[in-house]
RNA sequence: GUGGGUAUAGCGCAGUUGGUUAGCGCGCCAGAUUGUGGCUCUGGAGGCCAAGGGUUCGAAUCCCUUUAUCCACCCCA
């Protein structure tokens, strides 16, 4: 048990570490070139900002928070989301003073409490973009740009745009309506769990995947026949600026999302599975929601890391391999061990991917270690070397070895590079 | 929360209708004459067979319970 990690957390070593760590590299770097600046909020907030952030009927907030009493008694989520925090901060700070709009990113855990399985985790983490400040579809545009270069970037190929709107609260108010009285209709025909839906949140019916209620679905009425004039105008707006960014996509007017803050567009990168790997969309009400005093427009996604590295898999795309050790050091005798260290020591800070031997082992035993490692050359270095001034260094690829001076040792191999 | 599969060494797996000291491959460590890897050979370390209970002369193997894990539903990144 106490060698045992909670159910649904994962640990980050070797491979998947370090893609992870290239992935957040493009991240930050791409959204460097967009202007958008970095945000880090705390793991945890009040349960109230989640409440009636994310809302009070989702899933997330009735069965999925990590929620509990602090010490001062008050009630605390572990953040299952990032937005409802940036947005937070974006209020308590006041960068709505700024000169607008406000583009922040950030790169969080997020926490549900649900049944662990593929791509799914009880702590994962996200790669989220929230665009402050603007009600233009270009303020879209930007974010599904940068969608699009991210996964040019990660070499995702798989991933496909698909875009709908849900209109603002005014449509939803009618829409609701026509889906309800629909609904209650063919209320026997749909399946148990779309029955309990229709009284809770009717949307929800929209992406059922069952058979049956899919296929009568299909002549529901849609959330884009309901919408108002200046929503109508606005998806258009969008789908013809982004045919004229060439950027591909499909509207799929069954994309309704499960966070209750978003309204007009909504959109998502699927996969060949079916598998959601980012989602996202425009929150026009969340900051009135969270601060009645700001009615301040917004449009943001979460991309989940753990799925683009799942992706990565599926697809077959490298991405990168782990650096490899440019040169390890082999020590040969006791009295040669400080001298070696310090040639160690010297060719790290000239920039070179240094391994040496901590674990007093024959010359044999080292190469072999040298080997295993991957070091693409190595020098040994005792008594003879220290005295003359020189080595050789081998290249493990082709076995040929070549001497050199020790203080040219750096040199030698970073032309090699 | 619901349903199904799985649980034997670090990893991947065998283990025959219950029967003696639980095996294999890979990996790890060491050696094959003195200071040089990859191939080969030899040796070695490493398992409370998920945990607890039961049946039995005897359980990795049969039964029950629990836990974990994987997959699916719900929902989501």
């Amino acid at each position: 048990m106490i060698t045992q990690r909670p159910k649904g957390t994962q640990d980050w070593y070797g491979l998947d570490m370090y893609r992870r760590t290239i992935i957040e590299e493009i991240a930050r770097k791409l959204c460097k070139t967009y202007n958008i600046k970095e945000i880090i909020t705390p793991a945890f907030e009040h349960t109230v900002l989640f409440q009636r952030g994310v809302g009070e009927t989702t899933d997330v907030v009735q069965k999925e928070m990590y929620t509990f009493q602090d010490k001062g008694d008050r009630s605390i989520t572990l953040k299952p989301e990032g937005t409802a925090g940036a947005v937070r901060a974006f209020l308590e700070n006041s960068l709505y003073n700024m000169s607008q709009p406000t583009k922040l990113f950030y790169i969080t855990q997020a926490f549900r409490y649900e049944n662990p399985q593929s791509g799914r985790f009880r702590q994962h983490h996200q790669f989220g973009v929230e665009f402050l400040g603007s009600a233009s579809p270009l303020a879209e545009i930007e974010i599904i740009t940068l969608l699009t270069e991210f996964m040019e970037e990660l070499g995702l190929k798989g991933v496909k745009l698909y875009i709908n709107s849900i209109g603002c609260k005014n449509c939803r108010k009618t829409y609701n309506e026509a889906l309800l009285s629909f609904l209650k209709e063919h209320e026997n025909e749909l399946c148990g769990t779309c029955r309990e839906r229709m009284q809770k949140n009717p949307l929800r019916v929209l992406d059922c995947k069952v058979p049956t209620c899919h296929e009568i679905m299909k002549s529901a009425p849609r959330t884009i026949d309901y919408l108002d004039d200046e929503c109508r105008e606005h998806f258009d707006d969008l789908q013809s600026l982004l045919s004229k960014m060439d950027i591909p996509f499909k509207v799929d007017t069954g994309i309704v999302r499960g966070l209750d803050y978003y309204t007009k567009t909504v959109f998502e990168f699927i996969n060949s599975e079916g598998l959601t790997l980012c989602g996202g969309g425009r929150y026009d009400n969340l900051v009135n929601e969270i601060d009645e005093k700001q009615d301040i427009p917004a449009v943001g996604f979460g991309f989940g890391i753990e799925r683009i590295i799942k992706e990565l898999d599926a697809e077959g795309v490298q991405l990168v391999d782990e650096p490899a050790v440019d040169l390890y050091v082999g020590i040969l005798g006791k009295e040669s061990k400080a001298e070696a260290y310090k040639l160690v020591k010297r060719l790290r800070q000239a920039g070179l991917i240094v391994e040496t031997d901590y674990m007093d082992r024959s010359v044999k035993a080292q190469m072999k270690y040298a080997n295993k490692i991957g070091a693409k050359n190595t020098v040994i270095i005792g008594a003879d070397e220290l005295s003359a001034g020189r080595a050789n260094i081998k290249n493990m690829d082709t076995g040929n070895q070549i001497e050199v001076e020790l203080n040219k040792v750096a040199e030698c191999l970073l032309k090699a590079n």
